[in-house]
Order: C-alpha cells, then structure tokens, then sequence
DNA sequence: TTAAATATGTTATATTATTACATAGCGTTA
DNA sequence: TAACGCTATGTAATAATATAACATATTTAA
C-alpha cells in the first residue's frame, strides 16, 4: 500500500503538522511552524509537500493554495479528489461520493485523451455561512 | 444577457490577447504582450483578469495560474468549468459535457451546503502525448 | 562497495498576486 | 447643475507563492 511508505524526518514533521489541523495550511504558515524543529527554508518545506501529496497523503486544494489532510484511509486514489468550499468561511471538506467519483473516473471525452489524474472543486456556501 | 457586457478599454485589450490564443496564457506574459498597448503594470493586468472571469469572458485554470478564453457562447455559466489537461504539452481544453455537467450541477453533499460554482480539471496525455 | 537515487541544507531568485493611495469618468438623483 | 456612489485607472511598493542552483549527506540496490 503505498500509504504506509516511509516517510523521512522532514516529511513526518510537516505531515503531523498538516494532520493536527482540520483545515487547509499554507506553506508558508507551515514553514513558520516548523522553524521551531529546524527547518528553515521554504525549499525544505515545498519538498516535503511534494512527496506527501505524491503519495496521497494530502491534497494540495489549487483554489486556495493550500494543503490538507486526507483523512480517507480506504482512499487509495491520491489522484483522484473531490472538495467542498465554503466561500465565507474557507471550510474545506472532502468529499467522498461513491457515485460522482465513479461517473468522473469512468469520464471519456472525444479527443483521446488518456487520464489519470482529476480535481475537482465546489464552492458555495456552508449551512453557519448560508 | 451578462456576457454581452461593455468591457472598458483595458479588459478589450487584455481579452482580444486571450482569445487569439487558444492556449492559456499567464498574467505576467500576458503583461509583457501589452505593454506596448500602455498597460504598465501586473494590477492593471489582474484588474482586467479578475472582471473577465466574473462575467464568464474567460476562465482561470487554477492549477496553472493561467487564463483561458470561454469559446462556448452558449454557455451562460461562468462558474461551472470542466477542463481536460495534457500534463506532457500543457494543453488545455474547456469540456462541454452535458450528462457530467448535469451530473455536477445536480450533486448535493450531505452536509447542507450550497453550492454555486464548481471547477473541475482532469489531468493526462492527449493523443500526442501518448 | 560502488553507483544510483533520494533527501538535505542554504542562498538566491523567480513567479504570482495584492495593498495602498491618488485620480478620473460616469450615471443617478437631489 | 451639483453632489454622490460606483467603477475604473495609474503608479509604486510589497506580499505571497514557488523554484533554481549548488554542495553535501543518506539510503537503496546491484
Ligand atoms: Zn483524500
Ligand atoms: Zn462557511
Ligand atoms: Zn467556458
Ligand atoms: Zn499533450
């Protein structure tokens, strides 16, 4: 399972951190976080991400510039994501929808194109922002 | 009709560039194109984005920091994207998927929220690129 | 045990986007 | 007309996000 990979001093660091939050982090908060551990430079950080998203064990959320969690221990599928955003308040949530994911993963279009990779992002607002 | 909307002189220029291309283009090369047009500077240039986004002229391709013009005039729907991606030449296609769109549109979580927008982006090779 | 692959640390720099402030134009309506 | 609200402009400065380049260390695998 690729999940369980080992990860390396730097990694663990900035996923524990990643995990403890419920919301997405931004990379440069996280590198302010971590300082206190020794790592100073946002390379270090940017690095970490990289492989942690790599490997599926958080998802980078493209509209906001962010990092989050993915708390789906049955998801395999790091290339695969669905997320809910709320615009007032910046809640993210996964979504895991068995039905929407089957309709996108079984998506074909008419030019030929050969995917292995989606992300999609709803936004709107949450039920203490309506 | 929205899209119809008067554009003033800076959003004329900045989307008449966007739409001779039909790739994306970035807001920085986008600002290098027209400064000879007397555009000076990367806030005129995001002023100008942000406005056509809004009115549906053209679309941001989030996970490139990119802008696409919309090519569908029927679409009315700023706020519902699809795109397809080649990860191997970079390019970029706006979906028109009417079973997927409705699929999108009609989703509901089960968490109460509200969604008034989605983007969604599928990443792979095109026939090319294979 | 050597070579390849991966990770680290550090500095500098590139790229993307916004804040802040001053000014101008345009449509409404008092 | 005059005053107001709204939108757009121009300009300078700066913030926020991300990568290049280089030297070194560590892990993995042949
Ligand atoms: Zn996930
Ligand atoms: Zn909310
Ligand atoms: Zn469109
Ligand atoms: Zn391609």
């Amino acid at each position: 399972m690729q999940k369980q990979e080992t990860l390396t001093k730097n990694q663990k660091i900035i996923l524990d951190l990643i995990e403890k939050s419920d919301q997405p982090l931004k990379a440069y908060s996280i590198l302010f976080d971590v300082k206190k551990k020794g790592i100073n430079a946002p390379l270090q950080v940017y690095r970490a991400l990289n492989k942690l998203v790599k490997i599926g064990k958080i998802h980078k959320i493209e509209s906001r510039n962010a990092f989050i969690a993915c708390k789906n221990s049955k998801c395999q599928i790091a290339n695969a994501t669905i997320f809910s955003i709320c615009e007032s308040c910046e809640d993210v949530t996964e979504i895991h929808d068995h039905k929407l994911s089957e309709h996108l993963r079984d998506f074909k279009d008419n030019k030929g194109m050969k995917y292995n990779k989606y992300n999609l992002e709803f936004f709107g607002l949450c039920k203490k922002c309506v």
